[in-house]
DNA sequence: ACAAAAATTTAGTCATGGCTAAAAATATGT
DNA sequence: ACATATTTTTAGCCATGACTAAATTTTTGT
């Protein structure tokens, strides 16, 4: 990859964080492939003109197609850049979720400081400390080395039918308050789910958690939670 | 420590790195007392003209106080971060050797990135995985959370005297390619050493290493060792 | 199809932290 | 003491990556 190597060095914080959104972006279900600078501008919490002002900085180091006005689409080289970002940012999370006792809520933050600032051979020790994982403290796949990445399709807890039993596998790490409700009903990866009842009218599904305890949960959390039906 | 707070959240990389880097050259035996615009330039590796700038910055801030064409002093607030910041600096190295097998000379270039991108619970975690320690991977002392700090003075090994006997207490890490080859030749914290010979006009004396292998030591590298006498 | 709304880009500004060149202050040697 | 050398500061410039306001393009509703 004669144009990774070239970049590598100039690439800022800020290069990568926006590669890394606009991966996630072009991977996520919702916007059907299209990702747009206010799409992107709001991923990163940034005004729409400064999104427009790096994606053009992107286009220019060929790390990004951009079409003006209709999105912007990762070049390989780009894609490499950013899946280095996020196998750093998982080993990191899970590091801190295994070796220094952090929960699920506090790991994002202190991964998206610590992705920027570690060495290729931090990941290696980290990678080799944690037994060489292809899953991430959330359940989301880790990128290995080479850029090679899977996408496992999981459902939504809140698509199960009444009565259907499933093991939870990957949850969205986008909201820390969520992550230590989810926590605190013991709601983690592996554990095993029934739906016992769902209310109509959008309402809350009544969840039978490690066939013990029995919560009602709402369909936000429902939502955010990915599963492996039986 | 009022000015402490207001000032935290605007503290960027740099502004760490000078102050960390006055407090040392403060505290070193060399320039007595006076730190001047172009010792912080060349310890910083800038021009002299981007250190001036910097300095009046940190004196608006009421980190330091600069009395121009004859150097700075840093305040209380000026000494705290920089304490806090080499104490990050610090405990990482260490939790870098001891828990990730970094060897001696990769450690400081690692942890000049990470001290500035963990929190304040990273600090703890470490600092609890580690076991308290009061002394880095090199043998610098950790300053306390509450800034506390001591120096205690030891002598540098090429001021021993032929046939006097010592441990080694701390070592220089500037060089890390004077690190690689101490560890090398098993010059580590607590190895005691016995100078067998001393050559005249500066030159490098005999050394005996944990009462074993013998070894010829410039007086550069003796220089930068750092021993505890009988 | 076309006016209004929404999204996007352009233009211009700002703070940070570098740089060089020139000016000013301090230190040094005879 | 005073000319010269050295150090330090000032002045002005550059890149990065934010911002707002205005202009432009695309989308939407009727």
């Amino acid at each position: 990859m004669r144009v990774t190597l070239e970049v590598r060095g100039l690439l800022t914080q800020a290069i990568e964080d926006y590669l890394k959104a606009i991966y996630k972006l072009q991977h996520s279900d919702e916007h059907g492939g299209r990702v747009t600078t206010s799409v992107i501008a709001s991923r990163m919490e940034v005004a729409a003109a400064s999104a427009t002002n790096m994606i053009k900085k992107l286009a220019e180091m060929n790390l990004l197609m951009y079409t003006p006005y209709h999105g912007v689409e990762l070049t390989a080289s780009g894609e490499k850049i950013a899946l280095e970002t996020i196998r750093h940012h998982r080993l990191i999370e899970l590091y801190l979720s295994q070796a220094l006792g952090y929960s699920w809520d506090q790991i994002d933050a202190e991964a998206d400081r610590l992705e920027h600032a570690i060495s290729e051979e931090f990941e290696d020790r980290i990678d080799e400390a944690l037994g060489y994982p292809t899953v991430g403290a959330h359940g989301e796949p880790i990128p290995t080395k080479q850029g090679q990445i899977d996408h496992p399709k999981y459902r939504r807890l809140s698509e199960l039918q009444d009565g259907q039993s499933a093991v939870i596998r990957r949850v969205s790490d986008r909201n820390p308050q969520m992550l230590r409700y989810m926590e605190n009903l013991q709601l983690r990866l592996g554990t095993r789910v029934e739906v016992t009842a769902k209310a109509p009218f959008n309402g809350p599904l009544q969840l039978k958690i490690d066939a013990s305890k029995e919560v009602s949960l709402g369909l936000e959390v429902a939502g955010s939670i990915f599963v492996e039906a039986d």
